[in-house]
DNA sequence: TACGCGTACAATTTTACCTCA
DNA sequence: ACTGAGGTAAAATTGTACGCG
């Protein structure tokens, strides 16, 4: 399973070339193949008469809708109302078989749409007719494809953001954990006022800029607003222990009782 | 304002192909 | 070597929402 995920790696689909062509348009479908079928032996031995590139669903209608693809264009499934969409192909009722065998897309084709998709990832209409027509696909087809890449990206994307959300999480955690200890050690020191008096000032004793104080445990029970604001804003010098925002001024609440 | 059309998108289904027992 | 089950990616379908003329 590993393979499978690194070879189609972010939705770039280069499918196996069960139809290698010369012909960098190769769509040995076009023209002369349309309607043409091959023999596929695939890997788990099955053999099967199949169009070429899978066209028999494809290429059939390719022509028509390339003449639709402009004045209605189309072939999106919003404008075939009434009857099922999958019947709406050919009018005629062939196999349900052949009727949706699924297009595998070359090698060179799915480079084709993928660097198309690079430059943008939505077209219009005269960008989709003419790129069906370079790849021999249906409008519908580049449609489809590109509906399908922007969901990949979509869903890779928020992989990404998840991703980051739960690092930020594992760090507040972690920081949360020692400030945690901190207080801790605060409160210990609290026990013994001795060393108390004589200690350096906590770690988190921060400094409002606006009034130059230092924010005391008296302070810090009914903190003006912009004191919270200049806090956060020194915070970043205070050192490694304080480096995000929600957790500001908890340890300061140690001296209230 | 209602309507039809074209399009994008989310969710889902279907298909092709791969791996492994 | 062959086969079927199970899994995955991607092509295709379906339903819905929105903008525009």
């Amino acid at each position: 399973m590993m393979m499978m995920i690194e070879k189609e790696d972010l939705g770039l689909s280069l499918s196996l070339n069960l139809f290698p062509t010369s012909n960098p348009h190769h769509l040995s479908s076009s023209s002369s193949s349309s309607g043409g079928a091959c023999i596929i032996t695939s890997m788990d031995g099955k053999s099967e008469a199949r169009p070429l590139f899978g066209i028999d669903v494809n290429r059939a209608e390719a022509e028509e809708d390339e003449a639709a693809a402009l004045s209605s264009p189309n072939s999106t499934v919003s404008s075939v109302s009434g009857r099922k969409r999958n019947e709406r192909e050919d009018g005629e009722d062939e196999d349900a078989e052949t009727s949706r065998k699924k297009l595998r897309l070359s090698k060179d084709q799915s480079a084709i749409l993928e660097d198309t998709f690079k430059d943008h990832n939505t077209l219009n209409p005269k960008q989709k007719l003419a790129l069906a027509k370079q790849l021999g696909l249906r409008p519908r087809q580049v449609e489809v494809w590109f509906q399908n890449r922007r969901a990949r990206t979509k869903l890779k994307q928020t992989e990404v953001d998840c991703e980051v959300l739960k690092r930020c999480c594992e760090n507040l955690t972690e920081e949360n954990r020692k400030l945690q200890r901190e207080v801790q050690e605060l409160r210990a020191l609290k026990l013994s006022p001795n060393l108390y008096m004589q200690m350096t000032p906590p770690t988190t004793l921060t400094m409002c800029p606006s009034c130059e104080r230092f924010a005391v445990p008296s302070d810090s029970a009914t903190p003006a607003r912009h004191h919270l604001k200049a806090q956060a804003q020194i915070r970043p010098i205070l050192g490694p222990l304080a480096s995000s925002a929600p957790v500001l001024h908890r340890p300061l609440d140690a001296f209230r009782h």
